[in-house]
RNA sequence: GCUCAGAUGGUGGAACUGGUAGACACGCAGGACUUAAAAUCCUGUUCCCGUUAAAGGAGUGCGGGUUCGAUUCCCGCUCUGAGUACCA
């Protein structure tokens, strides 16, 4: 029979589920290898082509592990709590859980379609109970916790308290929130119960604070730094707005140098680690005290140069500094930047803008007098709110003091600043006090030094990143374990998780604006006490899940000790860019965090993370001639004649488009409008133009896995998205082209059977060609997946079933082989194949062949000759001819000689084994 | 503006440490088989000039450089994509 893969991709999908083929145990006998992709959220679209092109690579590389000897963990599962379905929940009444199981069928259908590996037994949903209970347990551990600096690691409350009761805060060294008192250890005994709660909610890692948070209303919900876009929600685009709320947090701040650190020791591609760094930004300065006012600079050498004080409307000072002369003034500046949105005060980076204040400060270092000034160039959410301005070092500082003519002091002998700032370092010091005559290097420490004796300063490191707002006014999502009493958190008892998601009987904010929970009925703890109502985001979910999948059905903990001991971090994660600020960085927090109070072993979760490109769409055009008046007709212009009439052109879906060949009957039968559509035609063929665009619906460019594996099956898809181009490589789909894969699959099929489709292998000693063919793509394979080089993988296999093809190989040894090494990417054919060869296990239990460098080894070498570097003619040498001989030879043959046109060589360069070049 | 990635035939791409540029595939052209079509197979296919074949010239975004030799290394520029942005 001819290469029929619908009935064997049907066949083995079943025998891998009913044998359980890809179930992973914990085997000490073996090395373990970790291969995760990021898990889907279950949207209502299901897949497109695009999707699944990180998880065939994933695939691909723990097939491939798995017969190299390895114990492959690789799991799927689904981030299925989230806003979408709570939307669609919103608008018709059906209840989020039902929308996605049903999205859930839909996904596991699709992906089983593709012929994954996964072992489905350690699925994970993170909208179960059985999940949620540990998210909502982890949070308590990190509720119970404070971030010791000395041990620089979380540690249990308890060790707090007993700080407290013993030493008083005077040796306690933590990261907490900037009110918390100051301490004896009489006077925190002497607190009641109540104010001892207070004070520690300012320690703990996760914490109730009045906070300035991104409000977004037409979701409902506050949202984390990492889901707004330039003043718009990431998902739907709704504007966002700055709010003052009572919110939880997550003192993700305490990891950041741990987290920057952490990035120099892992295998991350470098724009991601960048992303990373940036978003942490560290910076590294001194905080100067301009008496009351403290502003962070990193420049903290060109203090002698400030000739003012800019600081945020926003920042809590104002009121108390404007002296009533100004009043009118300062009031009506704070309007008017109160009146621009984010996004123009972005896009409008160019005006200078500010007010005074009427107030003045004293320079630390010199006694200056210097002007108070609002600017809304100074952003409150950073540092202090407050700069100190010296503009002839900073550019903004340098165009704010030339508007409002305020002095601009020189303070390097090099600087050049006749039209603008110059922030270099180069030259000594002037204007500058105990600085005078100093290079950059020299004065930082003077300065700082001087501050400190002051009590006007001190070094310190300012770090870009907030903490992590951890409250969503949502329904969909994981409820917060904690309750309130005299109104202070407590989180409920360890033997009452999970905490439910109670049923509430609309999705909506409750009509005194609590968030939807406010709606569950009698939904009190110990039926007296309020819960938190507001669920967590969507993160929390995703920040530990692949632990779960190393002992997915634990129920006395997150996962087994022994299974994290012998799994113990992901080798290698597979997902989207899209998630570097997010998951990625909340995942590493998480993960230190359980190290830290000895949970789990590793400090970075992904050893190696790969980002497989975007997959765009590629939109079809049909050009529709338009008459005189510029209305549309019925005729349409095939794309090479477009330019000869008047013509717009309309989207037209591309899966009734071949080769950029519209097939008309299909299109007249799309649309009503269509079906006595005209065509002006190239050579009875109508065109059609293409762009590349987002794959989306709307684009009529949304191709469908099903769809192709239906017509090409699974094994030709999997080998098509590979064959595509590198794996990081975002490129649009374009099908043409996937006949050659298919081509190539039947081709090798064909190599198992006779003329008649009969299956026939021969049991004869293979030829040195064929072992040659053979072992090639062995060693190829071999090192292309280990560099994650998929496609050429592909070419190669083409290359060595052309090979054997030519060569008429129907050799048992050798075919079998070619089994084994073509499994991991066209897993469905390579196990029928492999069954038909008479073995009875499946071909996933196999050992990969073993490289023989031998059967490469060549006896002569084609040199190219070259002369004067441009290749002319071959010369076949044998390959153990040394240098000097192969030159001797080369200069005496007619083949080269026939190019000197008289001249002597000059040089003669032989590189053995490669190439001759003479020059003349 | 800053940071990063990239630019190779009609198309997707290959060339791993500087050594025969265009592998492999698509598409296209021609041919075989067929009453015909599909499928399959064979041949050709970077461009220019020439053409029976040859022979020649140019060529990896642009301009320079290093080298016997550069898609690969260095300098400058153009364009495309991504990220990020008044961060003090």
């Amino acid at each position: 029979m001819d290469y029929q893969f619908k009935s064997i991709e049907q066949k083995w999908q079943q025998y891998w589920a009913a044998n359980q083929t890809y179930k992973v145990t914990t085997d000490t006998t073996k090395p373990k290898y970790y291969v995760l992709d990021m898990f889907p959220y279950p949207s209502g679209a299901g897949l497109h082509v695009g999707h699944p092109l990180g998880y065939i690579a994933s695939d691909i590389f723990a097939r491939y592990k798995r017969i190299k000897g390895f114990n492959v963990l690789h799991p799927m599962g689904y981030d299925s709590f989230g806003l979408p379905a709570e939307q669609y929940a919103i608008q018709t009444g059906q209840h989020p859980a039902i929308t996605t199981q049903a999205n859930i069928a839909r996904y596991r259908q699709q992906l089983d379609n593709l012929g994954f590996s996964f072992d489905w037994s350690r699925e994970v949903r993170t909208s179960n109970a059985d999940y949620y209970k540990w998210t909502q347990w982890i949070f308590m551990q990190i509720f119970n916790s404070w971030y010791n600096l000395e041990t620089d690691k979380a540690e249990p409350i308890s060790t707090l308290i007993l700080k407290l009761e013993t030493l008083g805060t005077r040796e306690i060294k933590a990261v907490c929130d900037e009110d918390a008192l100051t301490l004896q250890p009489s006077d925190w005994s002497a607190m009641t119960h109540l104010e001892k709660e207070a004070e520690l909610l300012k320690y703990r890692l996760t914490f109730l604070k009045q906070s300035t948070v991104n409000w977004c209303p037409a979701l409902g919900t506050v949202l984390a730094n990492d889901e707004v876009k330039e003043g718009f929600s990431e998902r739907g685009g709704h504007p966002v707005e700055q709010k003052k709320m009572m919110q939880w947090s997550m003192r993700i701040t305490a990891y950041a140098e741990r987290l920057l650190q952490g990035i120099n020791t892992i295998d991350w591609p470098e724009p991601l680690k960048e992303i990373q760094k940036n978003w942490i930004g560290k910076s590294v300065g001194a905080m100067v005290k301009f008496q009351h006012i403290e502003v962070f600079t990193t420049r903290v050498d060109t203090l002698y140069g400030v000739t003012y004080l800019a600081i945020a409307p926003e920042h809590e000072l104002v009121a108390q500094l404007t002296t009533p002369q100004q009043k009118e003034s300062i009031d009506a500046y704070i309007a008017q930047t109160k009146k621009k949105s984010e996004l123009d005060r972005m896009a409008d980076v160019k005006t200078v803008s500010g007010a005074f204040t009427g107030s003045y400060v004293t320079n630390p270092i010199n006694g200056a007098q210097i002007p108070v000034w609002i600017a809304d160039y100074v952003l409150a959410g950073y540092g202090t709110g407050a700069v100190m301005a010296v503009p002839s070092g900073d550019q903004r500082d340098y165009l704010f003091a030339q508007h409002f003519n305020l002095p601009i002091i020189p303070i390097l002998d090099a600087q050049q600043i006749d039209t603008q700032a110059d922030p270099t370092k180069e030259g000594k010091y002037i204007n500058s006090g105990i600085i005078n005559g100093l290079t950059y290097k020299e004065a930082t420490a003077v300065i700082i030094q001087e501050l400190e004796k002051l009590g006007a300063g001190k070094a310190k490191i300012n770090y870009r990143m907030r903490d992590a707002i951890f409250g969503r006014q949502r329904y969909w999502g994981e409820p917060v374990p904690v309750y309130f009493k005299d109104g202070l958190p407590y989180l409920i008892a360890e033997s009452d998780l999970p905490l439910l998601l109670p049923e509430v009987d609309k999705y909506l904010p409750t009509q005194s604006g609590e968030p939807p929970l406010g709606r569950a009925k009698d939904w009190k703890y110990k039926h007296k006490y309020d819960y938190e109502l507001s669920t967590m985001p969507g993160w929390a979910g995703s920040s530990w899940y692949w632990f779960r999948y190393m002992d997915a059905h634990n129920n006395q903990a997150f996962a087994d000790k022994k299974a994290i001991a012998y799994w113990q971090d992901v080798d290698l994660y597979i997902g989207g860019s899209e998630h570097a600020t997010g998951h990625l960085l909340y995942s590493r927090f998480w993960n230190k965090f359980l190290k830290d109070l000895g949970y789990v072993t590793q400090e970075e979760p992904f050893k190696k993370l790969i980002n497989q490109g975007m997959i765009q769409g590629r939109s079809s055009f049909v050009h529709r001639l338009v008459d005189e008046d510029g209305k549309p007709t019925n005729t349409f212009v095939s794309f090479g004649l477009k330019n000869n009439h008047q013509t717009v052109p309309v989207h037209v879906d591309v899966n009734i488009v071949e080769n950029d060949i519209l097939d008309i009957e299909k299109f007249k039968a799309s649309r009503d409008e269509y079906a006595k559509a005209e065509f002006i035609l190239e050579n009875g063929k109508y065109f059609c133009g293409h762009e590349v665009e987002k794959m989306s619906k709307s684009k009529f460019n949304v191709v469908n896995p099903d769809d192709l594996i239906e017509r090409y099956g699974a094994d030709t898809l999997r080998m098509y998205e590979m064959f595509l181009g590198p794996l990081e490589q975002s490129k649009p789909w374009n099908t043409n082209g996937i006949e050659g894969v298919f081509k190539f699959l039947r081709k090798f099929w064909k190599l198992f059977h006779d003329d008649s489709f009969t299956f026939k292998v021969s049991d004869q000693n293979p030829t040195k060609a064929e072992l040659k063919a053979l072992h090639k793509i062995i060693k190829k394979v071999e090192e292309d997946i280990e560099r994650f080089s998929f496609n050429t993988s592909v070419s190669s296999f083409m290359i060595a079933v052309n090979e054997l093809t030519d060569l008429k190989c129907d050799n048992k040894a050798i075919l079998q082989d070619m089994v084994i090494v073509l499994s991991p990417y066209a897993p469905h054919i390579c196990e029928e194949l492999w069954a038909l060869l008479g073995n009875t296990n499946s071909v996933s239990t196999a050992t990969y062949p073993t490289f023989n460098p031998a059967y490469l080894v060549e006896d002569n070498f084609n040199y190219p000759i070259s002369i004067n570097g441009k290749t002319k003619t071959n010369i076949s040498l044998p390959l153990t001819m040394e240098a000097i001989d192969v030159e001797l030879y080369v200069l005496q043959s007619e083949l080269v000689t026939k190019y000197f046109d008289g001249k002597t060589p000059k040089k003669v360069i032989v590189v053995k084994g490669r190439i001759v070049n003479v020059v003349l």
